[in-house]
DNA sequence: CGCGGAAAGTGGAACGTTCCAACGCTACTG
DNA sequence: CAGTAGCGTTGGAACGTTCCACTTTCCGCG
């Protein structure tokens, strides 16, 4: 229970010194003699002292804090980026203050502005569906790294990511080389990833002369998502070999709805996702799917912002990460009797 | 780029009313005239001046946010958890302040010390690997509500669990109905939650008769920790024809395994997880499991903490939900050879 | 033996809020 | 027309730190 919690005073006069030297003392500093510093922290340990997080970043006019927030916790891809921040900002000495939005921009810049309200001195900010405008204001008060997107750009707004357009091609690339044709893609939606993802299996279908045969199916970046597109694309006539899902928990729906149909993955339609989450290198999804370095995406924003709370005026940096085609067991050769004459 | 963010002064100095004033305006006080309002909303929004949350607390001796600590982000499960509690606090007007600990105690004890510090006005801790003394410390500064665990008691520690021992219970007797008789337990290790799950498997083994054929093989709450302890258990003579996994993550890594040994679930081998993520939902996992009601209980541990933050001298509650079996896929009655003369 | 300088310790002024007691008005009441 | 009630507003004192400029103490050295 919370009676009035102890304060540096308190401690100083119990130790007998000023509170100047208790705060020294709280944060090691060197000229504390040997004597004095056991008293304060033998008092401080006795009364329970905490200094209060508050207090300190008021008067230092620092938090050691650095804001997060991601899109959505549910899907364990954050996470993974998740880790790669936090190890990072760990060894910065900072703290991480993390919020959700939940995929929703209201909700979002709300959680935001708490963030800075908080006075944070940094803001990472993991996927997310705010309109460019609003980061720019945000980052005109304060050092932002965007992860997964780069095209709101601004003085001070760094970004990581991969090329998603690219990434896109590859997964659309393996599949035309299993020797499938007919190649829907369930998108994730209205958002920017999404859309880069849907250029990407265009142009490929394209440049693989299957213009024709290009459909897109809109769907969602959950397992709902693609559980629902990939019905639908399961209608179609005559039914796709293959189908090339927004994400992988996309794809997880995409397969479970194939698997409803009483058809199989890889044999009757291979399912390829996008993200490279570690549960779907376990054998029962055995997800093939286009990976990105999560972690080391999540350790690279951190560094940036790092590098950006020391250097406010650097200019804004662009990074991309590369992204991988890890063929796993979702996917392999059309049967034979759905092979069109290619 | 965060030049001297304007305070209250500044609008204060701008509308020409004092610092008091702006206060509470900025607040929604009604005793503030319609004129000075606007005056004071309009220099504050050209000002981009944003409250300082610290010195707010400072002030106020509020901090109006809880702290909430999960175990791991990669289980899918805490967020589930999560959103229950997060749509109560927002409801009461709070905030939340989100840490992990990765299930390392040292990490999950600095990373509440550093709630504390913040001055969070409750805690919420789902799941964790804390000795008790460390949360029974905690808990004299600041109402805690534990989620998932009960076996630390305290006269400010509120609680929110199922009954772990009840629900392994449920899983084995699904299995013994199937007709199942060499049923193994993969245990999640060390932690008071497994322990319960496992003595509640070995209870209902020994009830069903079966005590002769029980076997627990360590595991952890993982896919990585199923999988092996998956490996070890279809290693035995005669192979099990059933396992009750620790959780519903280890029991898809249970599930790879035994697929990677080129049999199959169910039909060679039966499984059954717990937690009841919705993931575990999906066709492809089709996952049988002993569902917690996991958003209601994160509901009920934010209620349960408002409710002490309001009455700090309240009795300490201890909450039971139910879990209830959900039969899907992963389970069905063991093949005919494999079934001994029961 | 006095002096300089380092080491150890101090009190007061910030930091940006909120709270509180008190203020000047205006408008009503008797 | 004095008294009072309320409204809108105000300055100053907190809140618990850190920082700074300063003091005291002690030591070695010329």
């Amino acid at each position: 229970m919370s009676e009035a919690r102890p304060t540096i005073h308190d401690v100083a006069a119990r130790a007998g010194v000023s509170k100047s030297l208790v705060s020294l003392a709280m944060r090691g500093s060197p000229k504390v003699s040997e004597r004095s510093r056991s008293l304060i922290l033998a008092a401080a340990a006795e009364l329970g002292y905490r200094p209060n997080a508050a207090a300190r970043s008021l008067a230092d006019r620092r938090s050691h804090t650095v804001g997060v927030l991601v899109l959505d916790l549910h899907n364990p891809v954050f996470a993974e980026i998740l880790d790669g921040v936090q190890s990072e900002v760990r060894t910065h000495g900072y703290s991480t203050m993390l919020v959700t939005g939940g995929a929703d921009p209201d909700l979002e810049q709300a959680e935001l502005e708490k963030l800075l309200e908080f006075q944070v001195e940094g803001l990472i900010v993991i996927a997310h569906r705010l309109p460019g405008s609003v980061l720019r204001r945000i980052a005109k008060e304060c050092p932002l790294v965007v992860v997964t997107r780069d095209d709101v750009t601004g003085p001070s707004i760094d970004t990581v990511r991969n090329d998603d357009v690219a990434g896109a091609r590859l997964a659309v690339e393996h599949l035309v080389a299993l020797g499938h044709r007919r190649i829907v893609h369930l998108s994730g939606g209205d958002n920017r990833v999404s859309q880069d993802r849907r250029d990407g299996y265009l142009e490929a279908m394209r440049t693989a002369g299957l213009a024709g045969q290009s459909c897109v199916i809109d769907g969602a970046l959950t397992d709902a998502g693609g559980y629902s597109a990939a019905q639908q694309a399961l209608d179609l006539e005559p039914r796709p070999t293959a189908m090339f899902a927004a994400n992988d928990m996309s794809a997880l729906g995409a397969i479970a709805a194939v698997q409803d149909r009483g058809l199989g993955v890889p044999g009757d339609v291979s399912v390829v996702g996008y993200d490279g989450m570690s549960l779907g290198a376990l054998r029962t999804l055995s997800l093939t799917t286009v990976a990105q370095p999560l972690g080391e995406m999540g350790a690279l924003a951190a560094r940036r912002l790092f590098d950006r709370i020391d250097h406010p005026r650097r200019r804004s940096v662009r990074l991309r990460v590369d992204a991988a085609l890890v063929p796993r067991g979702s996917t392999a050769p059309p049967r034979r009797s759905d092979h069109p004459r290619g």
